[in-house]
DNA sequence: GGAAATTTTGCAATCGATTGCAAAAATCTT
DNA sequence: AAGATTTTTGCAATCGATTGCAAAATTTCC
């Protein structure tokens, strides 16, 4: 079915068919009425690719998750598929498997769609090879990095501030009486590094002795090490939520008090910190309002030829029942 | 750059590159790594548009979310993406918004971009609306419901066994001693009938009085009402494992202990299980293997024109701390 | 060395939409 | 009613790939 089968029908050209379709002016409104009948009645629906090819543009935006076990990553996909469907943009989401090396693959496959532009989801795109692969793959279409900057004149960044956001945590738990707090990482991606940075900068501030995890793959023998190690242990700090959730398994475990005789603080502020008995208390890293500016940047870059941007947005604290 | 320029650098025809390009047989052996150095030197990428439009095919497959909120869902979809990755399909993911009644919009985008096949993900889907829809939207192209079923010659269904998974769950805290099983649900879709069909099932098979919560919005407030309206339950189930997590505080809250006062059960075996304390107990309704056998379906469909198939897949118990 | 067989390559049509330009139709003017 | 305007419509080229068929190049064989 195409729109010479519906020009055929309504008595028209394949012209008028598809100036009625886009809703352009200069056509008759008896004449539009009739094709537009015609097609609502045989369910037609335009054909993409032919579309796509005479206007060297797809309607669809990519977004590329760095990795999709990440639950974090999953729902900034969506908050961002979302803006644009709403916009009539469709959205090509695309695993990038974890591994950045390889990335050159899915770039090219969003590249062979000629999506109108691309969102990186994932601090760990901000890299080198990733670099040279937008170079390569995609010189000239609008990028917007979710928590990574590159510096390339088409790639523009929204940030969560991570470091501060720590510092403020541990600051928190300083000023509510904490004196010996930790911080547990669980992997050395950019943006943890700027966790545990703003960590290891708000002890110094405050005089406070560090103790760091800089990676763990399993919360609970991190935690259970730690308390082991470090008896006066009052606060702990996690780069991600569902590290605090067997964070605080260990400690109840143990007969330790929370909050009491130890705060707990999560990161990210996810639907678990909810769900988590004591509530888990985390920093917020703003994923809506990330996601959200991710999506007008894009959005501006593409209707306007768009400039580079790089933006911060400020972390806040969720405080319930962990400290 | 298009496939003529790529011939003109390497002096052939863009036949002669078309052919290399897709591995077609009858080029010679030194042509074909001549026009290969010229392909990879440009970083040249096909127009998926261009090609769509003459193969019929998007190379794309579609995947219809219900709705987007629900972790389980997601993960689905994920599992269905990655398979088709593997295999050079692209997914086109979707979400429907929970309306089921608006399904036609989502349903015409997927139609327009022609996609080879089409996943619906939730059992939202099983309704006269859809049903409706898809025959009039896309009455001819592959579709596989997870977890639901319609009766059209081209949509087949991979269930799991809910019902089964239900009464295996009921039983089981029966023969552990519970003789007071309640059950909560949270919303009435065409999946949750199913589980509440088989606890009543047990119930009556078992000699116990049912204590059924239909819906709920607030599983805190839910839980707290029953266990004030039937001080000697000893055993919950929920519909959903977001729900136990809030039926384990307000329990731990009013000085039950889990298991030994009350056993508590989740449905979907979701990562969240493994997190919370105690670890909860849950009814694995098998996402991945139902993920897996939604992905070979609809392959299968696609290559060989595909006969409609309805599979179900049995649930188990993922038995942990909760009882 | 030349005819036959085989391999390799290119020509040209095709897919289904969009759009500039010109022709046709409708409306307005006097 | 005829010419000038304006509105409405259609023709035909275009986008970038794929592919059947025929032509050209190469290899084989006697």
């Amino acid at each position: 079915m195409t729109i010479y089968d519906i020009a055929k029908v309504a008595g028209v050209s394949a012209s008028t068919v598809s100036r009625v379709l886009n809703d352009k002016p200069g056509i008759n409104a008896r004449t539009r009425e009739r094709v537009k009948r015609v097609l609502d009645e045989t369910g037609f629906s335009v054909n993409e690719s032919a579309r796509g090819l005479v206007e060297q543009s797809s309607r669809m935006i990519g977004i590329l998750v760095s990795d999709i076990r990440n639950q974090h990553h999953i729902s900034g996909a969506y908050l961002i598929e979302e803006y644009f469907r709403s916009r009539g943009q469709v959205s090509l989401i695309i695993n990038a498997g974890g591994d950045v090396s390889a990335i050159a693959s899915p770039l090219r496959t969003l590249a062979s769609r000629r999506v109108n532009g691309l969102v990186l989801i994932g601090s760990v795109f901000q890299d080198e090879a990733v670099s040279s692969a937008l170079q390569a793959i995609v010189p000239d279409i609008p990028v917007v990095m979710q928590n990574g900057v590159l510096d390339l004149p088409n790639v523009s960044a929204v940030l969560c501030d991570d470091r501060g956001g720590t510092m403020e945590a541990t600051m928190h738990l300083h000023q509510s009486g904490r004196r010996h707090v930790a911080y547990i990482n669980n992997n050395l991606t950019p943006s943890n590094n700027k966790k545990v940075g703003g960590y290891l900068e708000a002890c110094q501030e405050l005089g406070m002795e560090p103790v760091l995890v800089q990676t763990c793959s399993d919360a609970e023998d991190a935690t259970a090490q730690l308390l082991d190690a470090n008896p006066g242990l009052d606060g702990i700090i996690y780069s991600v939520d569902f590290l605090a959730a067997g964070g605080l398994r260990v400690i109840h475990k143990m007969g330790l008090r929370v909050p009491d005789d130890i705060a707990v603080l999560g990161t990210d502020d996810s639907p678990l910190a909810r769900l988590l008995d004591p509530r888990l208390s985390s920093i917020d890293t703003k994923l809506e309002q990330l996601s959200h500016e991710c999506a007008l940047l894009l959005e501006e870059m593409m209707e306007n030829g768009g400039v580079r941007k790089v933006k911060t947005i400020a972390c806040s604290l969720a405080l319930r029942e962990t400290g």
